[in-house]
DNA sequence: CTCCATCTTGACGTTTACGTAAACGTTAAG
DNA sequence: CTTAACGTTTACGTAAACGTCAAGATGGAG
């Protein structure tokens, strides 16, 4: 069993990308896909990376943010000092991401008070159309 | 108690923006700042847009997504059809809200893994450094 | 009055992340 | 053989979000 390739439109489909993007992807270093002729086709692992890539994006990471957490990835040092300069990496970017999930939660919080607020003017309005407000 | 009033350097330091940020977020209609002569004084109300701008842009929202988010938490449309449109919007946030709270908890899931290998890793090289690897 | 810090308004430059168009190759169908 | 679908490279264009000067106003401190 071969392991499955994508063709550059099955992935733009599957993912809503345009073809422009993934080779610009892959000039930035952050897709390999590998080739027969002069056409692109994308292994499993590729697909993954793209997802990682998408996935980091709406997160609201810059490419060469999420470049270099797919790099921890699959990157496993071996040497001790290097494991502790990633790690260190690592703490840096879970900082940031249970900064984003906290901003999350307030977002959300926000948003539902605004919809209560919509619902009970709605129902305001339904209940007794005869007067402005009071 | 007349409100308190920032300068904008005393922003710039509290945030960690630029003076041209500010201004060019004013520029883009999302901040009113009041005037004494020349200068510029933002009032609680602002500081606190610009609380909702820095956090929007956190979780990756482009300058128009997050202005229109920031016109809904002050905006009671008062008609019902725009309230219904709101609670759509609101809606269509949401979603987006919760697809980033989603990325979120994976990738935090996926860095946790990278750590932990790191630190198995570690344990490794401390315990035994007489063997390349097994 | 002088000086320094702080602020202002332009205006052009820069980075990121692609879009868009031109010109050409490859392959399967009619 | 021709066409259509799909893919390629090269290159210039663009929108967003500011950065970076330059040149001047303003307002206390000494």
């Amino acid at each position: 069993m071969p392991e499955r390739m994508y063709a550059i439109s099955e992935l733009t489909r599957e993912f809503d990308v345009s073809a422009r993007t993934l080779r610009f992807y892959e000039a930035e270093g952050m897709l390999s896909p590998v080739r027969r002729g002069q056409q692109r086709l994308y292994p499993p692992r590729e697909r993954t990376r793209l997802k990682l890539i998408l996935r980091g994006k709406r997160l609201g990471f810059s490419l060469a943010d999420i470049a270099e957490m797919i790099d921890m990835y699959d990157a496993a040092p071996g040497e001790a000092g290097q494991l502790r300069h990633l790690l260190d990496r690592i703490e840096l970017r879970r900082a940031e991401l249970l900064q984003k999930q906290r901003d999350l939660e307030t977002t959300l919080a926000d948003l539902e008070q605004v919809a209560r607020g919509c619902r009970s003017r709605l129902r305001e309005l339904d209940a007794g159309p005869r007067e402005g407000r009071r």
